[in-house]
DNA sequence: TATTGTTATACTCTATAACTATA
DNA sequence: TATAGTTATAGAGTATAACAATA
């Protein structure tokens, strides 16, 4: 329980928040070097997951469900875009919106890319049982959803 | 499970990483707030803690310990020292290095942050019974403890 | 009036290189 | 030669205000 360093840290590590933003990190930097080969951030995982599984998926329900701001997105849409990994299409029934479709280029990447994700998984919880990950998950959905 | 939004994130929900970032943001969302009278960001309120309980100690073990970049600590210790909540004290075997102590102020502060803190906590995870919290944290440090 | 996508911009957080004084 | 603390600065991430086109 305490550190190696000799410093005393009980009383962060009593703390969900601490224990949380910390395991966070070291998953997200397990799986910003698996994706590297693809070049996609977390972020652009995240968004080109939810088009891949949502075509047709507008910028605004993007933000909404993946808790993102619309400018910060404009940048990463056209990058997608000019990769040639989505396509904008006029939305059926908005003329202000545009519909967010995945390429086949993308989908072929995205199927390779999430493989790879579910394996960075396996590698940074090889200390939980696939039960506990289970449980896990479980449990910070039922702090962050609602 | 499945969102509000009609949005099918399901594949993203299925991985650790996506759960601990979307958990670890609300958590510190609500810190953040409630720590806002206090006037400490959660990373003074680490700093400051470790300090509280780890009189002497020096800005390498804060940085070893807290997993910050010493330049990043810098900016943050002079203000803690401004504000009368801490004071470097020349280090007793090496002449580099400064023992940080918390002031009188500085502790009595952080009795009054910890136990706003341990609040936050209950409030943020009330859909989690104490068993359940402390065996999340319990996993959690699994992943990113070693 | 409200909303979608956008631009411009500011602010914060995080990271790197290089310096000084001591070890 | 290496380490503690520091400076300066660059880069990434996140935030707000305001606009044109459309609802």
């Amino acid at each position: 329980m305490t550190r190696h360093t000799g410093i005393d840290t009980s009383f962060l590590e009593g703390l969900l928040g601490y224990n949380a933003r910390r395991a966070a990190l070291v998953i997200i930097e397990h799986f910003v070097r698996g994706m590297a080969e693809f070049d996609l951030r977390p972020v652009d995982f995240s968004v080109l997951s939810v088009i891949h599984h949502n075509p047709g998926v507008t910028s605004r329900e993007l933000c909404a469900s993946l808790n993102l701001l619309p400018p910060n997105l404009v940048g990463l849409i056209r990058g997608l875009e000019q990769r040639g990994l989505i396509e904008r299409q006029p939305h059926p029934l908005d003329r202000r919106a545009q519909g967010l479709h995945a390429t086949a280029a993308g989908i072929e990447l995205m199927q390779q890319a999430e493989t790879r994700a579910s394996s960075i998984e396996r590698e940074v919880a090889t200390r939980l049982s696939p039960q506990e990950q289970a449980q896990l998950i479980e449990m910070l959905q039922r702090i962050y959803l609602n």
